[in-house]
RNA sequence: GUGGUUGUAGCUCAAUUGGUUAGAGCGCUGGUCUGUGGCACCAGAGGCUGGGGGUUCAAGUCCCCUCAGCCACCCCA
């Protein structure tokens, strides 16, 4: 780390795997929250904001020992007190925790609650996957029902589809409960591990570890000894089981297509039951839009009461990517009602009066500051998009009466200075002819 | 964390076997049009070729290191 005795300055750059949001995509980040916060709320969802931060051991404990999240993707930092605490990974655990700490159990259940913001993994970025990235996502507590899994589902893909995405694959599968997942992970290892010197590295590791996630390998040797290996989905107990097929109904019942998946294994160690996922088949490597699953013990294990649930995350990044490349056009710019320019500079604190005038009277208005001639004043009228434009010159200013042009058509018509605003609305309500 | 690949104006890309002041289109600013936009034409601004080091008479071109993006793995949104 020697300092070199530089006269040049350092060239800052965003840190590796964030960016900015410049105006467009900001604008773009900011539809999907609103689309999102309009549909989540019309399933009867409310907003929680949780910190951006917490005790680290809150995301070791529910996301789980074993997972790449944990043992080496989190952002964690002492602060001056020695307390060791970590950039949220996801939200889930946060959430968890604010229910339990402020005893929303004692509300209507379920609670329903959704929530947007960035989320940190330290990963080696690359499309659609970045160190610090945006989520959105919901979470249902308090039922145990099946069709409350279904609700979760149908607002996750009515969400997507609101933004006029189309190919969409929807994946569901169920992870078991307490009474079925451990006999059926002690099966598939008894299976696997006579085969295991066969199989890939990774596996070998993962059928110590976490033997369901096998089914995520992608190796050829490894997918064919999978094949043969017994499916979670055949081995559910009969509640499971049960519930698994009441969940499908009601998508079924909603007009949603699916596609049962029984080696759908999620990441987090808090999942039962019921998971789902998702996919763009457009995207690459990184094609989960978003998933979730139920969590029925996380709550217990962090000394709430006993408390099913089930919750879904999405990576608004990825959508974004989605969008791309179902060449969706998010059609957000902004333009401006009108346009004031002055013929004469020394006009020019007259026409910031009349455009401030505009503005509180509740129209978008624009002028330049730039001391731009009347001409590169129109061009830049155009280019903003306003849709009129008021001329103030030495003739107006004496009469009074301005100009307002109406840049689609180019027609003209003098209007009273104290009347603009009135014959702005009204001409925006005027019927467009093309 | 592993392997691969790329890095030239704001953007998309050029630059003969290493060879003089690194170009174009789009965008930006202004003018032709001195009180009127879109089209056209003209002009201008804007680059230490991601950064650092090395080889060479000479490096955007070759070598090493580093940073960043991308592709895949791992994992996940």
């Amino acid at each position: 780390m020697a300092n070199k005795p530089d006269n040049k300055r350092k060239k800052y750059r965003a840190p590796r795997g964030t960016s900015d949001y410049l105006p467009k995509r900001a604008a773009q980040l900011h539809y999907l929250d609103s689309q999102a916060a309009e549909i989540f709320e019309r399933y009867g969802y409310r907003r929680i904001i949780t910190p951006t931060f917490e005790d680290t051991d809150l995301f070791s404990r529910s996301i789980g020992e074993s997972s790449d999240i944990v043992r080496k993707e989190m952002y964690t930092f002492n602060d001056k007190a020695g307390r060791s605490l970590t950039l949220r990974p996801e939200a889930t655990a946060p959430v968890v925790r604010a229910y339990i700490e402020h005893k929303l159990h004692s509300e209507i259940k379920p609670v329903k609650l959704y929530y947007i913001g960035s989320m940190f993994r330290y990963e080696r970025p690359q499309a659609g996957r970045y160190r610090e990235f945006w989520q959105l996502g919901v979470e249902a507590l308090g039922s145990p029902k099946p069709l409350i899994d279904a609700e979760v589902i149908v607002l996750l893909v009515d969400y997507l589809k609101s933004l006029a995405l189309n190919d969409l694959v929807l994946h569901i599968g169920s992870m078991g409960d307490d009474k079925c997942r451990l006999p059926y992970t002690k099966k598939l290892r008894q299976e696997l591990e006579p085969k295991a010197e066969a199989m890939c590295p990774d596996c070998q590791q993962r059928l110590k570890l976490n033997p369901l996630r096998v089914f995520d390998c992608k190796n050829k040797v490894c997918r064919a000894i999978i094949a043969e290996a017994p499916k979670i989905t055949d081995n559910l107990c009969d509640e499971c089981a049960n519930h698994l097929v009441q969940v499908e109904k009601g998508i079924i019942g909603a007009g949603i297509k699916y596609q049962l998946d029984p080696t759908l294994v999620r990441g987090f160690d808090y999942y039962t039951r019921t998971t789902f996922e998702v996919r763009s088949p457009l995207l690459g490597a990184q094609s989960a839009l978003g998933g979730g699953g139920r969590y029925d013990n996380l709550i217990a294990e962090y000394g709430g009461p006993a408390t099913p649930a089930i919750g879904f995350a999405l990576g608004m990044e990825r959508v974004l990517l989605a969008l791309e490349a179902e060449q969706v056009k998010l059609d957000i710019e902004i333009s401006p009602d009108l346009f004031v320019a002055v013929v004469d500079n020394t006009d020019r604190p007259e026409a910031f009066r009349i455009l401030t005038d505009l503005r509180r009277y509740g129209l978008a208005a624009e002028m330049d500051y730039m001391a731009r001639s009347l001409r590169s004043q129109m061009k830049l009228a155009d280019k903003l998009g306003s849709e009129f434009v008021i001329i103030l010159g030495p003739d107006e200013l004496k009469s009074g009466r301005v100009a307002i042009k109406n840049m689609a058509t180019g027609a003209e018509r003098k209007v009273s200075l104290d009347q603009i605003a009135d014959s702005i609305k009204n001409l925006k309500s005027e019927p467009k002819g093309e």
